[in-house]
DNA sequence: CTGAAAGCGCTAACAT
DNA sequence: ATGTTAGCGCTTTCAG
């Protein structure tokens, strides 16, 4: 293989005997170069293959034209279509994407923090850990770096937030179980202190609340999650098998499930199915997320549909406003995404109808 | 918020009244720097807030300590655990990682090799398009970055490629079903001319072949994948669903279905459940894929399991080795790992076993 | 052991 | 319209 150095604008220069800076402003547009030689110069950069050295720019100009994006696991579905829905985005508005992965550990974060604090991105999308108090966060902000926090609110700082209006959703989801006949409900969730879980099961407990049922902290079961090789995993359906298990074993049937995402769902149709319970029929189940194979368990499952994409996508939108510099001076934007019911057969209790 | 420029060498340097230099040397660990000095200069840089700039760094060393991965699409739960994998080995070599999305088409391939090569990342982990006839990916390996495929081989260079066998994966899997009782055994594959779709037609027909059953072409089906909004989405069961039900009704029904991923069981489960069919007793499926659900479905499905973690992080390992440039002069080194047969249900005509 | 000088590739002043 | 100079932040010569 040839050593072949990167073309520069040097190269073009000397090839073509004129500056490097006629070059320069040749190749970027700018006025105050006669067609003619701007012609000649695109040629003969186009023919030498040139591309321009990012890095050498960015250290001029001071925009890296890089947005950073924290995650806490890109195997999680949801956060894979926020992964789709940010890269194309920002690819539109022309930046490159610099992922990172948080594990939800404090540490990843510290670490995520401190990369994308060296690299100069020009503004961070963040799912931060749990347990942050965020304060390695706050830093981004105070060297110019706007942050957006994605699903997840982080109490401590006062930054924009783009997430999903869980409570409401739970709410909506829990008041069509208790209308489909319902009386005694129990919440099963990810045992993690974070602010969807907790939102959702205020909407539960609210939509128990209001119609007269007994909502005592005891509807809200925890899964413990079996602490796996990696959180970078997805959820575990076995994890809510066994609590299921022991709660239909426990004799006290709960008349519905309700699950915090749909994976937990899987674990609880084993565990009713099992026990020679019929799902949709003996006991009712609503899962969270609407993923694909939602609508085609059997029986189809009542879940919630998240707005993936559409925070994507507005998550970046205000993150390059910010970026820009063009409301600088605004209150932080706490927005919350409305999540939809859909009702599917897993809590009808009656009909038989198929699913579309 | 104030006006917080970045910490610079120059800002130690002149709070300490050391050159710049000793201040580059002490921090980086050089020797040539007296204990003394160097305690005073980290603690400065430590109390100023000092984060190097790896521009000015990448600049003047020719590396960006950063890999890019182009993937076409981050939402097919294969490729999310393939950047799980591949982040977070990266990370551990100090790599960062730029992500590029090509949505499966030449044109994004096309942006992607433009990014990484302006970029300069030091190597590129690719997925690259369908159709592409790679030649814009020629330019990298040029340029001294060398590039390692994933998943899917790129006839036309001689790259190194990690992928899966998938020859090998389906020849059992198909193996498996005819064991189990199928006579006449019917592949769906997702319609993209690509190597993993040849290869596991080809060993699924090595495998009917062998057992003396009639191996025709049309012993394999395309699914018409439904155009959708964007690639950059999960495979839809409901396309393979249409065609399943297509077969059912045309009357001459296989006894057992295999598919090239596990969202596609999904769409046959349906179909042959509204028809009446026992899935497992009446039709044998088999999967590819072991997607969480497959162990979750009703009955559980027999699927291939994918190495997708074994496979980023033997890609990093061997990007790594080539960007180093210990074996420049190897042979393109194309890798193909094995994928594992999980019996589950789905496959068991006779036995009611419950699943693990 | 430390400092001074040069340069990575590019752009933005300021000339001309 | 073009060239010259300077500098982004850092590292690597080369002197001292």
């Amino acid at each position: 293989m040839v050593d072949s150095r990167r073309v520069t604008l040097k190269d073009i220069a000397r090839s073509l005997g004129v500056s490097v800076n006629t070059v320069s402003r040749a190749l970027t547009d700018k006025d105050s170069v006669s067609e003619a030689t701007r012609a000649r110069i695109k040629a003969e950069a186009q023919r030498l293959g040139y591309v321009p050295n990012p890095m050498a720019r960015s250290l001029v100009l001071g925009s890296a034209m890089t947005i950073g994006l924290v995650i806490t696991n890109p195997s999680n579905p949801f956060y894979a279509r926020l992964i789709s829905a940010i890269e194309h985005r920002g690819r539109g508005y022309g930046y490159s994407l610099m992922l990172l992965v948080n594990e939800e550990s404090p540490d990843g974060d510290q670490t995520a923090a401190q990369t994308l604090l060296r690299w100069g991105v020009d503004g961070a999308l963040i799912v931060p850990a749990v347990q942050g108090d965020g304060e390695h966060w706050e830093r981004l902000p105070e060297s110019g770096i706007p942050l957006v926090c994605l699903n997840r609110d982080l109490p401590g700082l006062d930054l924009d937030c783009i997430g999903v209006d869980y409570e409401l959703g739970a709410y909506t989801a829990a008041r069509h179980l208790v209308e489909a006949g319902a009386r005694t409900v129990c919440l099963l969730e990810e045992d993690l202190p974070i602010s969807p879980v907790a939102d959702r099961t205020a909407g539960f407990l609210r939509a128990l609340t209001e119609a007269g049922l007994p909502a005592g902290a005891d509807r809200v079961r925890s899964v413990p999650t079996r602490r796996r090789a990696s959180l970078a995993l997805p959820w575990e359906p076995a994890d809510a098998y066994h609590l299921a298990q022991d709660i239909v074993r426990g004799g006290d049937l709960p008349d519905a499930f309700m699950v915090g995402n749909d994976y937990f769902a899987l674990g609880v149709y084993r565990a009713l199915t099992e026990a020679g319970l019929r799902v949709g029929e003996d006991v009712l189940v609503g899962g969270f997320g609407d993923h694909p194979f939602a609508a085609y368990l059997n029986p189809s499952l009542t879940t919630v549909a998240l707005p993936a994409a559409e925070i994507g996508t507005s998550a970046v939108d205000l993150l390059v406003s910010r970026m820009r510099g063009q409301d600088d001076h605004d209150r932080a934007d706490k927005r919350r995404l409305p999540a939809e019911l859909v009702v599917r057969t897993s809590s009808r209790r009656d009909e038989q109808a198929l699913v579309t």
